[in-house]
DNA sequence: TACATTTTTGAATGATCATTCAAAAATGTA
DNA sequence: TACATTTTTGAATGATCATTCAAAAATGTA
């Protein structure tokens, strides 16, 4: 017995390029405030087809974000493995995150959303959370090394250190928002890395 | 010529009281999640009074913005004046937005807000950094006072370290949002004052 | 008490929301 | 080429949105 068997008409469009188009549009205007509208008008996708694909708004943006994060999750990887030591590499996933808020001109999908839906969707706060886990699991791994390397103050403990750093992102995206100042997010990350000495 | 010489019926409701009731919704569910119906429900109001008395529901989460703003300075201000030292106050502010954050189990406003309307509402974004510079301000003061006693390095930048004091209030919010673990917190919130020795 | 004026009431308005659906178009396989 | 099946299309749906408005109720002053 043949599952799909016949296959008839195919997509017409790539599902991850317009998934992205749509992780764009979440990424600008947040969950709430982006209407299904903007959504056929940006994916350039009717109703239908986004219904057929993606199944709906929700499950559109818990794909988004997943597509997000893992983007995210890149370019923080990329640019610790340039590193030479793993102090260095975490001084430039700290630039990166810098660099990304005040290039990219929007605050962190992960973060927004936090502030947005956490309280209020239980499956986004799961996936929020789980994301979060694993960009702070990242971080503990090379505080880890750091320490062993002694670069980092061994006496302090890695996952609270890792963690300061993802609230310290947050922060610093609040603060991108509100005065777009980057040197001043610069000199706060320099007291940030004083905190692991 | 008298201006309202003839007064006729006056308002049934406390102008203040209704406020703090739209404060309280538009702090648990955010501006766009709040509908204007929600709004009469919890005001008690029929829409004809809240338009006639706030102008609408714009104008209506800007004044609960403010009130929730004073309101949490004057938290700030309470616990850093039981203090016996600057740094003291310092901690009172910091330990103080810790207890909100796990007592009140939602995120600040003020944070909250920023993510959501920065980039899309201009007269908001006017108003929260208004009012985040406001907090800074205060912690400023204060961090300039602790130089002075010498209970924090004075060789750096008080504006940073204040600045950055209300950074890490972001993640922390942040962080019970999506971990609710408040020995986590506490724990940052040593390495944050770490950051200023 | 009379009444000018304000407040309250809640239905009405027109726009927009997420979602559904039936018909038309397209196409892989037989 | 024939056609079963899928995709596309975009209008239709019913709910909800912020806001307006006209009528009723209330009241301070004369």
């Amino acid at each position: 017995m043949y599952l799909c068997s016949i296959m008839a008409r195919n997509k017409e469009f790539d599902i991850a390029e317009r998934l992205g188009k749509a992780k764009d549009l979440f990424w600008e205007k947040g969950y709430n405030a982006t209407s299904m509208h903007d959504l056929v008008d940006t994916m350039k996708l009717n109703p239908g087809s986004i219904y057929g694909t993606f199944g709906g708004k929700h499950q559109l943006f818990m794909e988004s974000l997943k597509m997000y994060c893992a983007q995210s999750l890149v370019h923080y990887e990329n640019a610790a493995t340039k590193a030479k030591s793993p102090l260095d590499a975490i001084k430039a996933i700290i630039q990166k995150a810098i660099e990304r808020a005040f290039t990219e001109d929007k605050a962190c999908l992960l973060v927004k959303s936090s502030f947005e839906l956490a309280k209020s969707d239980a499956e986004a706060h799961a996936l929020l959370k789980q994301e979060s886990a694993a960009l702070i699991s990242m971080l503990e791994k090379l505080i880890r090394l750091a320490q062993a390397a002694d670069e980092i103050n061994p006496n302090k403990d890695a996952k609270t250190m890792a963690t300061f750093i993802v609230v310290s992102f947050a922060g610093f995206w609040q603060m991108q928002l509100l005065f777009n100042d980057e040197t001043m997010v610069r000199n706060m990350s320099k007291l940030l890395l004083d905190s692991f000495r």
